[in-house]
DNA sequence: CGGGGTCTTGATCGTCTTCAATAAAAGTGG
DNA sequence: CCACTTTTATTGAAGACGATCAAGACCCCG
């Protein structure tokens, strides 16, 4: 669509991470120069991957942890039969990874959705530098619970709310994740298919198809293919919300 | 049902986590005596918990890991309407408290579903041994990565599967890890409710309780209440395979 | 023994899925 | 660059699965 980001990622590449545009975003967060410095050198490479391309696959080793600095990938787990589960879906400024650091070695996979630029944090050094700076260590482990409940609010999602729910849930989520970014949170652009979408709810591809030209009608949403307005915030907001009946509140 | 079980409980209690008879099911698999003693000097107190009580909330500082001994524990999210979504039930041997380990405060709560006993883990201490015996370290990753493994399969289930294979991969897993335990695997004796049943796998309590009357009638189950026989293992097996259609497989 | 919670079962309804067809976009190769 | 195929998205019609509403049975606890 636009060519513009195309060549500020080319850019961004041969800088450092303390001139990335995202490090307020990601680890550095409450971090002075002196500390970011020593973070940087820890910084193996910038690859880049190209659409469909794999950043990990399950039973990769572990040794480092990815932050996205442009572009977007999804994670997800597969069973014996080759069923997809979408985990999470990963916007830049976001860590990657997480789901080896126990086991040093991966028990899923990341794709990328688009052309992406992706920071490697090679882990043995990153241990190094949190373990001296205690800030750094505090703000790696903000970002491993933000992910424990980010899978805890998917599991709510799926189990508890109805499809409409689901979909304007999931698009509040983009963009909010768009405004901490400081774009636009209105106009998102989504790099991921609709049959992404729907694994990821756990619906099929023609339920989230009718949602969107439903909440298009409603006048909440402009929709073109992958590009999405939000007219009324107001509104999706109010569509999040599991309205009156659900399936089962506080047990007793 | 059995005071069998209360009596066994009481006996238990006056030992150490070297004579605990889950002691190779947790944390010190594959670990020797002289190490069992020193994790054994960790352990603050074993603490019980009738039906109902709170091992801990949403928020609460997080100070140590628990093991549980007998009994059971679901433990659970809430969201700002109050809707709860059950994220795990926890049996004997099974360890409890990981989702705190990242930001020193739990962001779930975990709930007894019968008088349980509980082995408190004070963390202090626990990071202490494990930084001296690397074989327990080893362990105790081991079984964090289980957990995430699990929360990944418990997605996989609720998002892919319908709900009688929903059900008889519940009940296999419940079977699966009496079998670890050297139980019987085909009486099962569930002391969640239906409502927890039914919220664990994103259905309602009607649903559960005519997918239990189902499969009694197709023979692979017997039901009575909470005490559940498995009558043909391999057909349960059969039913939690995703049958034929399901929503997606894998994405290309 | 009564009463509240749990569980089961039936009837009906609605949401989401399935199947099918079309359209638009993107990728492929001459 | 344009036919060609393939993938992705939308829409319709029909059906199924699970939810909802309602009633009754059962169980446990005071």
């Amino acid at each position: 669509m636009e060519p513009t980001a195309t060549v500020l990622d080319l850019n961004q590449l041969r800088r450092s991470c303390s001139s990335c545009a995202l490090h307020e975003l990601c680890l550095p967060a409450g971090i002075d120069a002196d500390d970011l410095n020593r973070l940087d050198a820890a910084v193996k490479d910038k690859r880049m991957l190209d659409r469909g391309a794999m950043l990990y696959r399950e039973g990769d080793r572990f040794d480092a942890l990815y932050v996205v600095r442009s572009g977007s990938l999804k994670s997800f787990v597969q069973n014996e039969a080759g069923d997809m589960q979408i985990l999470a879906f990963h916007l830049p400024g976001e860590i990657i990874g997480f789901d080896a650091l126990a086991s040093n070695q991966h028990v899923s996979q990341a794709e990328a959705l688009e052309r992406s630029s992706i920071c490697e944090q090679p882990y043995a050094h990153l241990q190094r530098v949190t373990s001296e700076v205690p800030a750094l260590h505090r703000q790696l482990m903000r970002v491993i619970s933000r992910e424990v409940v980010e899978e805890h609010r998917h599991l709510m999602v799926m189990g508890r709310q109805q499809a409409q729910e689901q979909l304007a849930t999931f698009l509040k989520s983009v963009a909010d994740r768009h405004q901490r970014l400081q774009r636009d949170s209105t106009t998102l652009n989504l790099s991921m298919s609709r049959y992404d979408i729907a694994n990821y709810l756990g619906l099929v591809v023609e339920t989230v198809s009718r949602l969107f030209s439903r909440m298009e009608e409603m006048g909440v949403l402009e929709v073109n293919r992958k590009s999405v307005r939000i007219l009324r915030p107001d509104l999706l907001a109010g569509l999040c919300r599991t309205g009156a009946m659900s399936k089962q509140k506080d047990a007793g």
